[in-house]
DNA sequence: CCCGATCGTTCCGTTTACGGAACAGCGTTG
DNA sequence: CAACGCTGTTCCGTAAACGGAACGATCGGG
């Protein structure tokens, strides 16, 4: 059974990283109660109009409930505003990095038997980062948006300017690597099949 | 949203309602479940990673629970994805919609002297949508998800399958539309210069 | 002034999400 | 073929999120 590359397109794993920064959950509250001062509403008629308890509704706001998803689906909703709004950062993500890259994911969509995991990624100038190989079946897709890259398998990797496209399979070693001076920015698309 | 008009991939239709749409909660636990299992992790080893109990993880995963920001943080935390992963919300307001088409705006990029725009698209089966010439210099890129699209330029369409990539000079009429039944899941990069 | 209406918070009984333990199913071992 | 180790599910007592009602505070009108 082979031990899976934790997350993301990178080795580095966050085990080290955990929470902490912004999962604030008080900042959730600060963010319903400013959507609805905005608006005009008062707590009293979202609740009302979310079907939701005044109660729930005063204690998300202050920080001092953990809501279920369903509770802050309804009041999102009723605001207009997608569940994202309200969560950590706009951005959000779950960056994952290295030396000289670092990967933010975007989304994931799963097909019927593949899955694919959207990243945003820069790469520093510099001497690049060694990514190991990846469970098999798994392709990369990228696209650069600045700079020049040089990536894909150690020993044959491909190099594509600003609007150029790089695609391998990336069950071998590969690499990443900003050639030049200027810092690479692309996006970084992995299918992988799922089991 | 401070961004700019830039008329999305489609002609600007915007008809704004952020429909409440689906938000199945069934979903959710597919998506936990296959970022799981693409990590090699069994759900016991994540449910105590996470610090979790495995009846609550399985409940998740099954659709049976209505679990709580918290539970749900400490897992996607774990499994190394931001929280919007996993929620099937669009994940970003600006959705631009056509009769076949429709496009989430998920993150703009702004080069020195490019703008980068992607989307998440879909595509209904049917006879397609045309969309009419860009501005000069645009180029669009295409990876397909899921089903088998036929895009590009009026006269001289591309088709690609699922991981399959495409890319055209967006100047001129190009069309959309997907190749037999299946909906038709892709990322759409739009590539153009700034004023 | 008092009154009614509405604000947001707090109290309380009910519902339910939670974690631990017990459970059945499956492969591997001795 | 019992004995293990592991998988994921189900049972169950407890903690907490829930909605409804009661509360004090604030505002505007008669």
């Amino acid at each position: 059974m082979p031990y899976s590359p934790a997350s993301g397109p990178l080795t580095a794993n966050a085990s080290g990283q955990p929470a902490a920064s912004d999962d604030d959950p008080a900042a959730i509250g600060r963010r319903v109660r400013a959507l609805r001062e905005a608006r005009g509403i008062s707590l009293s008629a979202l609740a009302r109009q979310a079907g939701v308890g005044k109660a729930t509704l005063s204690g998300l706001e202050n920080g001092t409930r953990n809501p279920t998803l369903e509770t802050l689906y309804a009041i999102t909703a009723q605001l207009g505003v997608p569940l994202t709004a309200v969560l950590s950062a706009p951005a959000s993500g779950a960056t994952v990095r290295g030396a000289a890259v670092s990967a933010t994911l975007l989304e994931v969509f799963e097909d019927s038997d593949v899955t694919y995991e959207l990243y945003r990624m820069r790469v520093a100038p510099g001497p690049g980062q060694l990514s190991p190989a990846h469970q098999a079946g798994v392709t990369e897709h990228v696209t650069v948006f600045t700079g020049v890259l040089r990536a894909g398998p150690v020993d044959a990797p491909l190099t594509a300017a600003a609007g150029g496209h790089l695609r391998w399979a990336s069950d071998v070693p590969h690499v990443y690597a900003a050639v030049g001076d200027e810092e690479v920015t692309a996006s970084l698309l992995l299918r992988y099949p799922r089991k």
